[in-house]
DNA sequence: ATTATTAATACGATATATGTATTAATAAGG
DNA sequence: CCTTATTAATACATATATCGTATTAATAAT
C-alpha cells in the first residue's frame, strides 16, 4: 500500500464529486429523468454516471425498473455518506475560498533601511510562499519616516526602535541590532579585537542624518558616556559611508548584519562593544489599527525568523 | 442554487480522488516527481493534476520552483480536509462493499404453502429491492416439513405456526390467518353471512392431509368443540381443494388469503367465524442458529409487512 | 561556466463523458 | 385485451479530458 491513510483505493477508483451529485440526486428523487434535469444534463448520461459509480464501488445501489427507482440497503448505507462527504468538501471549500481572498491583500512594511540586510529578506521570501497572491510593499527609510507611515496610516506595521512611543503607538520587542565598525584596510584600530565607542575619540566619524535610529542611539549612547563623536562626515546610505571608509576618509558605525555577505572592497570591520552599543528593534504598530489577515501572518513569520 | 446542501458546487466542479490523491501525494513529498512514482503516474501527468485542481478550487495551494515545493496557507487550510475526505470515503467504500459482501448470500425461507398467498409475496419484493444479489429461496410445504427443514438448518427461518416448540425451535408471533369456508355456487350455506365449524356438521368436507398446519389447527378446534367433521376428500392443494368443490363434491375450509384475487369460477365463499378458526402463524428459528444479515433483513421486512 | 535536478510545456494517442435519437419494459386506461 | 404513456436503458457520433514520452526552462551545486 503506497499510501499511510489505510485506504483502500486502487488507481482505479476514482469517484467524483460528479458522481456523488448523481448519486443524491437520484436518491433524491427517485427518479432519472427528474434528477437529470435537475443536475442540468441528459438522462442518459445521469443513468451512465450513476452506474459507472456503482461499477467503481462494486455494490448496487439502487434498484430499478421503469417504474420505481428504490435504494438498495447498500445504497440506504452510503447515501448519508455520500452527502456528507459533499457537504464537508462545500464547506472546505468556502473556507479556502475565503482565506485565498485574504491572500490576494497586500501588505505594507515601512522598516528601517538597516533591516533589509537583516531577517527581513528571508521573512518576505517565507511570507511569499505562504501567501503567493498577497502583494509586499516595503518602504525603507530613517526612523522618523518609519513613525510617520504607521502613524498616519500608510503602513500596517513599522520595524524600528521607537522608545518613546506612547499614545497613538506601541512596539512589540522582538530583538536588537549589534554595530561593527568599518575601517580602511591598515587602520590603527585594525590591530584591536573589539572596540568601544570610547576609542572613536578623536576619530573622523562617517554617520547617518540625525534623523535616522542608529545615529539617534549612538549619540545617546556618547552622550551618557560623556564621550564627543564627530561626526565629519554625513551620508544618507550605509553603502555610501563605504566608500568614504574606503577612501580613508574616516571610520563608520555601521550596523553588523551588514557585514554578513562579507566586506566591500578595501574595508573591514571589528565589533562595537560597551554600553549603547546595540540598537532594539521590534514592530511599530498603531493601536487601533485593525491588522489585516495577511500582515498578522507576516508578523507571526517575523517573530519566527528573528535570531533569538 | 439546485440542492438542498447549500453546497456552492457549480457543475464545472468536478474534484476527484484523483485531484484530492495528488494533491495529499504533492504535500507529503514535497516533490512533484516522487509523488508521482508513488501514485503511478507520470510527473507531467501529477503536475496537470495538481494544477486542474487548483483551478477548480481558484486557490493556489502549493508554491513551487524548481528547487522547492511549499505549502500556502490556503493549501494548509486545506490539506488536512482532503485527507480526511479521502480517509472517509475509503471508510464508507469499505462498509458499502462489507454490505455487498452480505447482499451475494441466499435466504432460505421454509414456509407453509398458505403464506405464500399472503404477505410473503410482497415481502419477497421489498426485500429483493433493497438485497438485489440475495437469492431467494421459497420452500413451500406443509407444518411437518417446515418444522424438519428448520431443525435440519436447511433452512434460515420457517413461516408456520408450531404450537408444540420448546428446546431446539423458538417461534416469534406475527399474526393470525383467518379462514373461509369454499363453497359450489347455489349452495345452501350461501344464505348466511357466517359460518362456525359447528353449521359444517354433515357437510362433506374437502380437506388438507393431516400433516398440514390448516387441517391440525381446525381438527384440534372441532374435537375442542365437540364437532365431528366429516374429511371425505383429502388433497395436497388448496387449488385442487377448489377444483372439488366447483364440481359440488364438498365443501372446503381455506385460508382467507386464497379469496384476495378473487373467486375461482363456480366457488364462493363465506367467512369461518367462532372458536378456533384462526390459525397462528410466525417465524420459526433454531435457536442456536446464526443468523445471516440477510436473513435477519428478511424477517424484519416480514414483521413490517405484517398487517397488523 | 558546467552539470544536475526538477517543474513546466508540447504533442500525439487513448480513454472518458456527453447528447440526440431510439429501444425496451411496464403500468394505466379505454 | 389492446393501446398509450412513462421511464430507464442502449446505440452511436462527438467532444472533452487524461495520459505518457520527449523536451524545455529554471535554478542550485560544483
Amino acid at each position: 500500500m503506497s499510501n499511510e491513510l489505510g485506504l483502500d483505493f486502487d488507481a482505479s477508483l476514482d469517484l467524483s464529486t460528479r458522481h456523488l451529485r448523481a448519486l443524491v440526486a437520484v436518491a433524491q428523487y427517485r427518479n432519472f429523468a427528474a434528477a437529470a434535469t435537475d443536475l442540468g444534463i441528459s438522462q442518459p448520461t445521469l443513468t451512465r454516471t450513476v452506474r459507472k459509480a456503482e461499477d467503481m464501488l462494486g455494490v448496487a445501489l439502487f434498484t430499478r425498473t421503469t417504474r420505481r427507482v428504490a435504494l438498495t440497503a447498500a445504497g440506504q448505507e452510503f447515501l448519508p455518506m455520500a452527502e456528507r462527504l459533499l457537504s464537508d468538501l462545500g464547506l472546505g471549500i468556502r473556507n479556502v475560498r475565503e482565506l485565498a481572498e485574504v491572500e490576494r491583500g497586500q501588505v505594507v512594511i515601512a522598516s528601517l533601511m538597516t533591516l533589509a540586510h537583516g531577517v527581513l529578506p528571508g521573512a518576505i521570501s517565507r511570507f511569499a510562499e505562504s501567501y503567493p497572491s498577497v502583494a509586499v510593499e516595503l518602504r525603507e527609510g530613517v526612523q522618523a519616516r518609519v513613525l510617520e507611515e504607521v502613524r498616519g496610516g500608510s503602513a500596517d506595521f513599522g520595524l524600528g526602535d521607537a522608545p518613546d512611543v506612547g499614545g497613538l503607538l506601541e512596539m512589540e520587542h522582538l530583538g536588537v541590532h549589534g554595530f561593527r565598525l568599518a575601517l580602511p584596510n591598515g587602520h590603527r584600530l585594525m590591530r584591536r579585537k573589539s572596540i568601544s565607542l570610547r576609542d572613536l575619540a578623536g576619530e573622523r566619524l562617517i554617520s547617518m542624518p540625525t534623523e535616522a535610529a542608529a545615529r539617534r542611539t549612538l549619540d545617546a549612547a556618547a552622550l551618557a558616556a560623556g564621550i564627543d563623536l564627530d561626526s565629519h562626515f554625513t551620508v544618507g546610505q550605509f553603502t555610501t559611508a563605504f566608500q568614504l571608509v574606503a577612501e580613508g576618509l574616516g571610520v563608520a558605525i555601521v550596523p553588523s548584519t551588514y557585514f554578513e555577505g562579507g566586506h566591500p572592497e578595501n574595508v573591514s570591520s571589528r565589533p562595537l562593544s560597551g554600553p549603547g552599543a546595540v540598537q532594539r528593534l521590534g514592530i511599530i504598530r498603531r493601536r487601533d489599527r485593525v491588522i489585516t489577515p495577511a500582515a498578522n501572518a507576516f508578523m507571526g513569520i517575523l517573530r519566527d525568523c528573528w535570531p533569538t
